[in-house]
DNA sequence: GGGTAAGTTGAAATCGATTGCATTAATAAA
DNA sequence: TTTATTAATGCAATCGATTTCAACTTACCC
């Protein structure tokens, strides 16, 4: 193992002081132009790298950015991480990235190792069971700022970048209203996480605000997983008030509610009309296309990151200012698994 | 901003030295089981947490891992960092990650990040246009090991993890000539990417060993991406020899070839029949379900990161072994969009 | 009781870059 | 020419954990 090649050789190289040296590789201004080319000559033909974990222990700064995510596994997660990739490493940030598995515990033990890591700044998107932020406490304390995107808890001092939820079912419930549904099925993912409690909100004032009747039994939570179409609509389908209209959560779950739905031959959007969430690739390869919510995933990335670490820089010069809540447009997306002339005679 | 507690806090707290503190914290076991007690109840209590930077710096192990991938949103790429994530984890290392977004330039500045961050290791899928090695050059020299994963350069001395794409596209071939097809065409992404030279190679020796004449015209490079169908099939139906077989290399292109057929009342799979890559979801999900080559990527995730690991504890034994290439079992699946009785007719 | 071995602990150097303060050199002003 | 001012550079401490080597205790054996 060959040692390494650090400032004090390059500075015995060209007869400075490491000082100067130190100085003239992070560009300060206080070195002479002349010297300054001549040390990152020296640095450059000596093979210099320098060593972060020297300068990290001084600055008090690492550079690096944690990203905790539910799942890696997910094309909805992955697209957020490209768009935070992307931002991180333009302003020269390293992004260390690990998964909870949606499990409390591994939320906890991923954030312990984040902060032992020293990450400048957090990126979390919460697992289904987390519930309290005890487990954020050291970053609070030590003002590393922590950002939440997509499941941001609610009444909490941290910045979240979110869609509205709410919003975005009323809209598709309204949708359906519109397309002549009568009776509209909501499935979505477990109710602990707020995105899916604002959805069902939203899918309640959605109801109410057309007159129609909230029914308990039309909501449901589901894995939502790839296989979980046979069994929502083998639920739904023994009903004696069978749903002509059907909200899923997510697009691959609604794709395969469509599949199984075909399996039986009921038509889609005519006997029943599907709507999805996220605007996956599958909902527009599917048979019927799907209609669906467009959430900016890759967007949320971005804009997740880029608060970030403008929040960092603005603490480094104590203008720091605090914002709440940002929250991203999404938008319906009309498709033929929905679209249908208003009057279509629905199931009583 | 608190001040940092560190072993010395402890050492003084409990009126021993920082030594042997820091020995009973990594257990370390020449110290007593009571004073090691004690000073983990004091750390405790104070709440110190290591800092990693200066452990780093003295040890010169940094215990974190960088990985490059072309796209860090891909469903194949995802589920590869899904299984490399949880393997890390385990044995308490964390993940750098990083795309190159299939840019050389990229690729080698990233490649740079990663070395000054002092990774331990490198678990690298090479971007398209990457020929060359010389960018890792520094981590050979300091026999930091780099390990490759799906897109392995040939003839170097680092180790792979692939799957046999020869093999894989040798078998969709021999299986659409058992299903009757006489011409089959192949739809591959850039060939400077090894993966996909390979396929061709299957994809000629097949049609060799069965008699069949190879026509340069049948194979072509696109991008694969979820559009690609309408130019796909364009291209191939301008054709006075339609061809009645179809490999396409990822999945989501293969759909998309599909949805553009099912446009133009192609019938899949008696007119043509259509084989994918990957076993992506959306496989499952189109109709016809496509028939396509499994590719185990969460489980390549997990055994890529399992290599480096162990590597990486030998090297601390020296009991380097060296592997050259690990081969992952691909199989084909088979389904209803090249299924067909093996006489029916192709197109003239 | 003396000697050896094993078990514990500590002093101090080390990893490599950064930075507050001091110093020197160069330039401008008086 | 002298002084004030600014520009360059260097000294030495610092960040916090690790580790080598030495020292000091005990325990054990003959």
């Amino acid at each position: 193992m060959k040692k390494e090649i650090t400032i004090y050789d390059i500075a015995s190289d060209v007869g400075l002081s490491p000082t100067t040296v130190s100085r003239a590789l992070s560009n300060h201004p206080r070195v002479r132009e002349n010297t300054r080319k001549k040390i990152i000559e020296s640095a450059k033909s000596l093979g210099y790298q320098s060593n972060i974990f020297a300068a990290n222990l001084r600055k008090k700064r690492t550079n690096s950015i944690g990203v905790i995510v539910p799942r890696l596994n997910s094309p909805f997660q992955s697209s957020v991480l490209a768009g935070m990739e992307k931002i991180a490493t333009q302003a020269g940030y390293s992004l260390i990235i690990s998964q909870s598995m949606e499990s409390l515990e591994k939320e906890i033990s991923n954030s312990k190792a984040m902060y032992n890591s020293r990450v400048d700044g957090l990126l979390v998107s919460k697992a289904g069971t987390t519930d309290d932020l005890d487990h954020f406490e050291s970053f609070f304390k030590k003002e590393i700022p922590v950002l939440f995107f997509d499941r941001a808890p609610e009444n909490n001092h941290c910045t979240g970048v979110v869609i509205n939820n709410t919003q975005a079912i009323y809209d598709a419930t309204a949708h359906l209203i519109k397309m002549g549904c009568r009776r509209i099925a909501h499935v979505l993912g477990n109710l602990q996480i707020n995105v899916y409690a604002d959805r069902l909100k939203g899918y309640k004032y959605a109801l109410m605000d057309h007159g129609y009747q909230f029914y308990p039994e039309d909501v449901f939570s589901h894995n939502l997983g790839e296989d979980s179409g046979e069994q929502i609509i083998d639920l739904l389908m023994k009903r004696q008030q069978k749903p002509d209209g059907l909200l899923v959560s997510n697009d691959t779950s609604a794709a395969s509610c469509l599949i199984a739905l075909k399996k039986r031959h009921i038509d889609v959007p005519r006997e029943i009309a599907v709507v999805g969430f996220n605007n996956d690739l599958i909902s527009r390869m599917v048979e019927p296309n799907l209609t669906t919510i467009n959430y900016p995933s890759y967007h949320m990335g971005e804009v997740a990151m880029k608060n970030l670490i403008n929040h960092l820089h603005e603490k480094q010069h104590k203008i720091l200012q605090k914002t709440n809540t940002i929250t991203l447009r999404s938008e319906l997306i009309i498709r033929a698994s929905s679209l249908r002339i208003k009057e279509t005679t629905p199931i009583q």
